[in-house]
DNA sequence: CGCGGTGTTGAGACCTGTCAAGACGTGTGG
DNA sequence: CCACACGTCTTGACAGGTCTCAACACCGCG
């Protein structure tokens, strides 16, 4: 299952058989975890990072009056908080949205790759700058986009996401989150998230039932959120 | 004036004789270029990143309808696309807010950091996750805060990121900032910009006049914003 | 001396938030 | 198996923060 993981990486650079050796150390163990924990909060000491490879874990950011802010989603195949590994302690919170399962990988078995394997280093580099235009893209939703918009744009996101990491399909993936997290996501009320996917659903554009998302009309969703994959850097290209 | 560089570095890190030489020689010429310039266009390719020496960049994201927003402000000391290096395009648009003096530094002397500079290459790739910290606090900003929180934390991240690069003196720098701008930064548009302006003069929080700013009660500006510069990595660890 | 960019102000509209209540579904304990 | 509690979703009425449109002042500059 860390092949989520890999497909992620493939779609942006070849990964060499002495490379994937090296990933597949990476992981020290697995843990299995519930919904809704607390998995690091913010300030305090990391020394391993997570790779997620089952669920739906999220960043968080508080206001002191309660608000949260989610930062930014993680799905299967992506690391949560490699950042971590250069920063030694994060901004955000990270929390599970879904049970979860994930590889914890000790920051010193990444300092050995950016001792021993330069051209992995730049790519997992790479995905932390990714993690960053992701949210940039965020950024542009919250500070110009409509209340519309920006679900549409999100629901477009993980479909492509979800369609690396192996389960979305045919326009069609699970969608755990609650209304309030999505609110937290879009820097709405759960009131407006309700009013907006019911404006989505009487244009035709999505279905959202039992947790689970189907783009009936893919143009249409992405004329709205004026959707354009380029900040998810699909192409592959050496790095 | 690479000092504001090193300085930006060394807040996180120790940097040696070596590694400060190897900086030193990054640098393949200096260039000058006038305001409101478009230095790089998202989507094109890159083959060198820009480290700013004077004056102020930002990078920015456009709608069809030709609303903007301003992700990230560059001063000196930045590299305002280090994050090219790995991405090899970019998602976002790089363009001058005044006249400025800059590095272009060419991705094959990065590379070569890469695989000569186990270290420094770590550094370099926390200044981009640090990038990637500033983002958060916008999206933070953008989806929780109110507009005038949003604007003093905005002016409380400048004083702190302008004092590393030795520009900002005694809670006062040079702001060169339209109101418009300001409205592209955080999501707001210039008349509402201009009404928050003059709340927060009229709180005595701050005063701003022919393009300075001075953060007349820093305590009262904090607490406004919910400043905490925690997300700005201050402290100087091993990484 | 006129012009364009910038800053300022006012009136009204609109998008989104707030508050409140009820429906629905699910898990749990009695 | 039922009763209940709780989280989630939904709906309505109203409030409020921010936007839109418009007009004008100011100022540096050609």
């Amino acid at each position: 299952m860390i092949d989520a993981h890999l497909n992620k990486l493939r779609v942006r650079d070849d990964v060499s058989a002495d490379e994937e050796r090296a990933i597949r150390g990476l992981v020290a163990e697995e843990v299995s975890v519930a919904s809704d924990r607390t998995l690091i909060r913010h300030g305090q000491d990391v020394h391993s990072s997570t790779l997620l490879l089952e669920g739906w874990m999220a960043r968080v950011k508080d206001l002191r009056s309660g608000q949260r802010q989610i930062v930014e989603l993680s799905v299967p195949g992506d690391f949560t908080d490699l950042h971590g590994f250069t920063l030694k302690r994060l901004d955000h919170d990270i929390v599970t949205l879904t049970p979860c399962r994930y590889g914890r990988v000790p920051h010193e078995r990444l300092k050995e790759i950016t001792e021993r394997f330069p051209h992995l280093t730049r790519l997992y580099w790479l995905m932390t700058n990714l993690d960053a235009a992701i949210h940039r893209e965020w950024t542009l939703s919250l500070g110009r986009r409509s209340a519309i918009a920006r679900m549409a744009h999100l629901i477009c996101e993980l479909n492509v996401r979800l369609g690396i990491a192996g389960v979305a399909r045919d326009n069609s993936y699970d969608f755990p989150l609650t209304q309030v997290e999505l609110g937290e996501c879009l820097g709405l009320t759960a009131v407006h998230v309700n009013r907006t996917l019911q404006e989505l659903r009487r244009k035709r554009l999505i279905e959202l039932q039992n947790r689970r998302v189907t783009i009936v009309d893919r143009p249409g969703l992405k004329a709205v959120a004026e959707f354009d994959d380029a900040y998810l850097y699909l192409h592959k290209r050496p790095r």
